[in-house]
DNA sequence: CGTCGACCTCC
DNA sequence: GAGGTCGAC
């Protein structure tokens, strides 16, 4: 039977690509709710699919290590494609030990040089590693010292460069949801409706479903069965409606469309709201100014920017959006989304023991630096927004920064 | 342009 | 009530 991978196993049989931890966490980036795909088979091995294909990822320090599974041994239905064949019953040998090592590294050869460039390349793609993250953290934290301090402790978390069907059926199930329950919905609904890829310890391994699929007619009953609720119309509508109206690879082509554009092409589907279109916009249309703001991020930007943009306000209204995504945009530049998505990270609740440490070197910061550090902090933070309001030839009335940078405030208790 | 209730299910 | 959306005031 397929087991799950190990690299302290089987080493050989993966491939390595230079990654240092700075650039990417996989913890972090896997695990802040942007993807619901990946799970912890193993310590600090992550298992999930990707591009048609099992992953196993895990990582030391400048190496980002990879295993593709095939579907050798698999016992599921026969519509599984022959694709990495070639690669069969090498996981099993490598996790069974040395013996046999020597040939398998031969036949692990072979297998590289028919499938390792497109697989690193999809790799690559993914975790969008041409983009250098290191250097967009010093950006940001130049004139942020909130996010400097934050970031000092949650490094190397990017953006993924996901599937767009699967990003925005995901996120139509994150409305009024948190991360452990989308994850719960997304499984149900790839096993129920996404073509079997294989089996590994008696987990089944599912493709995302298609558009095709999901436009049926009979889905909508099937995923309230599932427990989707109201979101089960949502999902079967908007698969329709793209292929009606649309066509099936209308998603991807917003790739090419202007962030505004795709992203009111995306408030057109049913169960899509700014929130949602935000984040597909994101996470998979190469919108990396997108700035999905829902009431966590409403609450940073409040609570550690002293924005005051809805103040008073019980929801989250359109003109809101607009202005905390505009507030960041301003803050942090053409790559926002990006930035947000770390501070989003350090506020969930289960991230929160690394980010008390972060509170200890920031009070030691303060310490040691003074209270006129404080106030200089400040105010570089309002000069760098001014500076971007004359850029665009905007006025500084449209910003909402009120009071100063808030250097004593709790740990949010609460969240995911 | 902002508020309110409803929509499903789980904790 | 929850990481939201929709339709009616």
């Amino acid at each position: 039977m397929l087991q799950h991978a190990l690299l302290s196993v089987g080493c050989k049989a993966w491939r390595a690509l230079s990654c240092p931890i700075s650039e990417l966490r996989l913890d972090l980036t896997l695990g802040c709710g942007q993807t619901f795909r990946w799970r912890e088979t193993g310590d600090g091995h992550w298992t999930g699919v990707m591009g048609g294909r099992v992953w196993t990822l895990t990582q030391t320090d400048d190496t980002l290590w990879y295993y593709v599974y095939t579907n050798q041994n698999n016992h599921g239905t026969g519509s599984v494609s022959e694709m990495g064949s070639s690669a069969e019953s090498v996981p099993d040998k490598r996790l069974k030990g040395v013996g046999s090592m020597k040939q398998e590294d031969e036949e692990g050869l072979k297998v590289t040089s028919v499938h390792d460039s497109t697989e690193q390349e999809l790799l690559k793609d993914y975790f969008q590693l041409n983009i250098q993250l290191e250097n967009l953290y010093k950006d940001w934290g130049a004139c942020d010292d909130h996010f400097r301090h934050i970031a000092s402790i949650f490094t190397g978390v990017r953006m993924l460069k996901q599937d767009p069907v699967e990003c925005l059926f995901s996120f139509i199930c994150s409305s009024n949801n948190h991360i452990s329950r989308i994850q719960g919905m997304v499984e149900r609904l790839c096993h129920t409706l996404g073509p079997r890829l294989l089996t590994i310890e008696d987990t089944h391994y599912h493709d995302f479903p298609t558009l095709q699929v999901l436009a049926d007619n009979g889905v909508e009953a099937c995923l309230r069965d599932l427990g989707f609720g109201y979101r089960a119309r949502f999902l079967q509508q908007s698969a329709r409606l793209i292929l009606d109206k649309h066509s099936p690879d209308w998603l991807h082509q917003l790739r090419g469309a202007p962030y505004e554009e795709a992203r009111e092409a995306l408030r057109t589907l049913p169960g899509v709201g700014v929130k949602v279109a935000d984040c597909v916009c994101l996470m998979s249309l190469d919108k990396l100014d997108a700035v999905p703001v829902d009431t966590h991020v409403w609450q940073i930007a409040k609570r550690d920017y002293g924005c005051s943009s809805g103040n008073g306000q019980k929801t989250l209204t359109d003109k809101v959006h607009r202005e905390i995504g505009d507030f960041f945009r301003q803050l942090w530049g053409p790559y926002a989304g990006w930035a947000h998505s770390v501070l989003f990270c350090a506020d969930l609740k289960k991230f929160q023991k690394l980010k008390e440490r972060a509170a200890g070197v920031k009070a030691e910061w303060v310490k040691s630096e003074g209270d006129q550090k404080g106030k200089s902090n400040s105010k570089k933070q309002k000069d760098r927004l001014s500076e971007r309001n004359d850029a665009k030839g905007k006025t500084a009335k449209k910003m909402k920064l009120e009071k100063p940078f808030s250097r004593n405030r709790t740990v949010k208790e609460e969240g995911e």
